[in-house]
DNA sequence: CATCAAAACGGATGCTGCCTCCGTACACAC
DNA sequence: GTGTGTACGGAGGCAGCATCCGTTTTGATG
């Protein structure tokens, strides 16, 4: 019985071939057209045909949840060293700045970001992501509302969605200045303004 | 001299019926399907054929220009409204809740919008609108700001983004409960602090 | 009322992209 | 080398966009 050793049978060499040629192209593409980019055109560019492409990603989603796979692995490895800070509030500001570059990764990405946000269907491949972000940052504004140095209405979803908003407008195209002026908006609503006198 | 009456000679009769059929179908069709319905299924229900819809309207941004400017001209009355009021934070309350309502008339509306805000090209229809906004934005934050109701450091533009940023999130299904919160933090961004101790 | 020219119509057309289905070819096991 | 099941890939059907041009409608004119 080969059940213990790898499950169902054998993994095909040509398989993981075009998935990686395929998650490969799909990257470049999504980096440089955004999330709406041509599907055809990147099985072509990746040398496979179309149904190879849908075989292995059935939507949009799916192709856009496994290349995601990759930068959140990143987004992870950055959490690793914000947890290292003293400071909560130092702390909760870089993963901010964290998920907002995370989330404007590709043109276009927030809008299926927030429809797997609210989604209820478990077979949207981008849903789980997102619940362990908006977690994550509950976890941090709880830290620092704990230090004193957020206010005690504001909840980690309130963030996401800030931070969702801010990628939003930048992948519109918007000037770096203003939305440095946004942020800090977004900054002076969630900081705990300081209670002396 | 038939100059003075109406430029040119004739306006054709059934020109301004399909125009008329065409903006009240697309309306409709932008309210059921958001801005991004089919434009062949809007010339169909409106009797027209697509050679027709494309004339009146070269793109789908001066299509959505036009049915807009009956809603905007709904934004300009309640501004006058808003004028009438005492307390300029109040006003300038109001005025980003009424513009929020603007943007969010159409699911996938603030994309083109802010599409338009960042251009430069003086030819798309949307374009002139956004800078109208901005302005009178800025013109709700000044006086607000000169009773001491919000932070120096904010620009209209800033809150025109803001206002921008909620209606995208609305468009995307986000429960109200959320939005109410994001509004707040938002609020709480801008309002001045009481500077007593 | 008849006629005319300009203006507007509208549908046929070509194109691109999505997604599916099925005959074929390949990879691995024996 | 042979067989079997899995994966391939392209042809094809569909929908939407945008254009072009022969035909119809409209208002003006005598």
């Amino acid at each position: 019985m080969s059940a213990g050793e790898q499950r169902g049978r054998k993994p095909r060499a040509d398989v993981q071939r075009n998935r990686a040629a395929l998650l490969e192209t799909a990257q470049r593409h999504f980096l440089q057209h955004g999330v709406g980019t041509s599907l055809e055109a990147v099985a072509k560019e990746a040398g496979v045909g179309p149904g190879t492409l849908y075989r292995h990603f059935p939507t949009r989603e799916a192709l856009l949840a496994a290349v995601l796979q990759t930068r959140s692995e990143e987004l992870v490895a950055r959490q690793a060293d914000i947890d290292q800070l003293d400071d909560p509030a130092e702390a909760l500001e870089q993963w901010l700045r964290a998920m907002e570059e995370y989330f404007s990764a590709f043109s276009g990405l927030p809008d299926p970001l927030m429809a797997a946000a609210r989604a209820q269907e478990p077979d949207n491949p981008l849903t789980i992501p997102c619940d362990i972000l908006i977690s994550a940052t509950d976890q941090y504004v709880r830290a620092a509302q704990l230090a004193g140095r957020v206010r005690a209405s504001v909840r980690g979803n309130d963030l996401f969605l800030a931070a969702c908003s801010v990628a939003w407008i930048k992948g519109t195209g918007t000037e770096e200045e203003s939305l440095d002026r946004l942020r800090m908006l977004i900054a002076s609503g969630y900081r705990q303004q300081d209670t002396r006198a």
